[in-house]
DNA sequence: TAGTGGTCTAGACCACGAA
DNA sequence: TCGTGGTCTAGACCACTAA
C-alpha cells in the first residue's frame, strides 16, 4: 500500500476514509454509516474508490458491513490478546506495582541467553534482577534479560519500574511473546527473596518469557511467582 | 462477505483467489506469484476481480506485493496468537493425545459453571471429565463444561478425542480464550488420576479456561497438569 | 523501456432486507 | 418496491523497479 505517498497527495479513498472515520468516531455502536452511493455522490468519486475507503475501516475493525443493511459503526471488538508486563498486569488488579533490583548490569551474553535474544554468544546484554511487588506484597523475583545495543544508556539514570514502559517510549513494545510456563517448589533461596517462611514445601510458578517486537527479540526473562499471591492470567487468540 | 455463497456459486474472486493459493501452497518464501494482469488473461476477468483475490491472500499473510516488482510469497508470519486445545499442543510437540473418560453426562449447572458459561443456574450443561495422555503418558485431568444446547448429540455417538475439532465442524471453534494459571500442590485423588508415585509433595499445574467464539462461551473447564510431563507454552500477542 | 502494482472511473447486475 | 452491500467489467493513468 502507498503509505508513504498519504502525507504528500491527498489520495482520494484516503480522504475518505478520514472522513468517515472521523464520521464514526465515538459514535454508538450499531450507528449508520453513510452509504456507499451518498458518498460516491457527495465526494464524486466511483464507488469502488468508497469501498476501497470502508474496506479498510472494515478491516480496522471501525465499522461493520450487513448485505441488505448498510453500513454501521461495529461494536467494539473483544481487545487483542496483549503481551502485559508485570506491572500492567498488577495495575489492572487495581494494585500498584513496585520493585528493588537486586542486580543490574552489563553482562556477556551465555550461549542460552544469546539465543533467545537471537544475538551471539558473548555479546553485550543487560542482565536485571529484581523482586517485584503488588499492592506492597512481594510475588515475583525475576531475571530479565535484553540486548544492550536495543536499550542503550538505560542503566545510566535512574532505572524505571516498566521495562515495557521504555520500550513502548521507543517503539519497541512487545507485540508478541512466548511463555513456557511450569509449576515448581521454591528454592531456598527462591523463598528467602520471596519471603515464603512456610515450613512446608511451597509451589511457585515459573515462567520464561521472550518478547518480541515484530522479529525484534527484546526482552528475556524467567519469573517465580508466589502462587498463593498471584494468578497468572492471560488472554489468548484474536478477538473474533 | 458472502461466504455462504461459495460453495454454491463460485464466485470469480473466489476461483481465482484459490487457484493462486494452490499454486503457493508450500512455495517458498519470495516465490513470484503469476502478475495481476496474467491472471485476468488467463481467467479472463477484469483486473479489479484479481486484485479482490489477491488482497484476501495478502490479508491473510500468504503473498506480500512489492511495488513495482510484483507480488511475491510472503515469509510465513508469525502465526497469531491461536486458542489451542490440549490434543494441538500436544500434537506441535509430535505426540499423539489420547484421553479415557472418567464422566461424561449432563447435569444441571449450578451457579459457578452457569456464570461462567454465561447461562443460568439450572440449564443442562455437559460435564465431561477425563485423563489425558500425550504420546502415552498420563499428563492432565480435565473437567470441561459446555452448554448443551450449543453442542446437542454429543453424548449419543462415540466420543471424540477432541472437543475444539467437533467445535471447528459445527463454525465454533475458539478465538478466545481467558486462562488463570496457578501453581499447586497434587491432591490425593489427583496423584490417584495422574498416577504420580513420588512419596514428595508434588507440584502440578492448575489451569481454568474460558473459552470464547466471538461472544458465545463454548466452554469452561479446570485442568491439573503434571508438570514434570507437560510445560505449558503460550503464545500471546497479534503477531506484528 | 517494459512490466509491475496502486489508484480510479462509470457504469452494470445480483441477492438480500425492510417497508 | 427500493435501497443496501457484493460482485464484476473494461478500460485508464501513475509511480516505481529492473533490465
Amino acid at each position: 500500500m502507498g503509505q508513504a505517498i498519504e502525507t504528500v497527495r491527498e489520495l482520494k479513498h484516503v480522504v475518505v476514509r478520514e472522513h468517515v472515520r472521523s464520521l464514526v468516531q465515538g459514535a454508538a455502536p450499531g450507528t449508520p454509516a453513510p452509504s456507499e452511493r451518498e458518498l460516491v455522490s457527495q465526494f464524486g468519486v466511483a464507488r469502488m474508490t468508497v469501498r476501497q475507503a470502508l474496506d479498510a475501516l472494515v478491516v480496522e475493525g471501525l465499522l461493520e458491513r450487513m448485505p441488505g443493511r448498510g453500513t454501521f459503526v461495529a461494536r467494539p471488538r473483544r481487545s487483542r490478546a496483549q503481551v502485559a508486563s508485570f506491572t500492567e498486569a498488577v495495575a489492572r488488579r487495581g494494585h500498584l506495582a513496585e520493585s528493588t533490583t537486586l542486580l543490574a548490569r552489563t553482562e556477556q551474553a551465555g550461549p542460552g541467553v544469546a539465543r533467545a535474544l537471537e544475538i551471539e554468544s558473548g555479546d553485550t546484554v543487560v542482565h536485571w534482577k529484581r523482586i517485584r511487588r503488588a499492592g506492597g506484597e512481594t510475588v515475583c523475583l525475576q531475571d530479565a534479560y535484553f540486548d544492550a545495543a536495543v536499550l542503550p544508556h538505560l542503566l545510566e539514570g535512574p532505572l524505571p519500574e516498566s521495562l515495557y514502559a521504555v520500550l513502548a517510549e521507543r517503539g519497541l513494545r512487545p507485540t508478541w511473546s512466548e511463555d513456557s510456563i511450569q509449576a515448581d517448589l521454591a528454592k531456598p533461596d527462591e523463598r528467602d527473596h520471596l519471603e515464603i517462611t512456610d515450613s512446608e514445601p511451597t509451589p511457585v510458578l515459573r515462567v520464561s518469557r521472550r518478547a518480541l517486537c515484530g522479529d525484534l527479540v527484546v526482552e528475556v526473562s524467567r519469573a517465580v511467582y508466589r502462587t498463593d499471591r498471584f494468578t497468572l492470567h492471560l488472554q489468548l487468540g484474536t478477538g473474533r
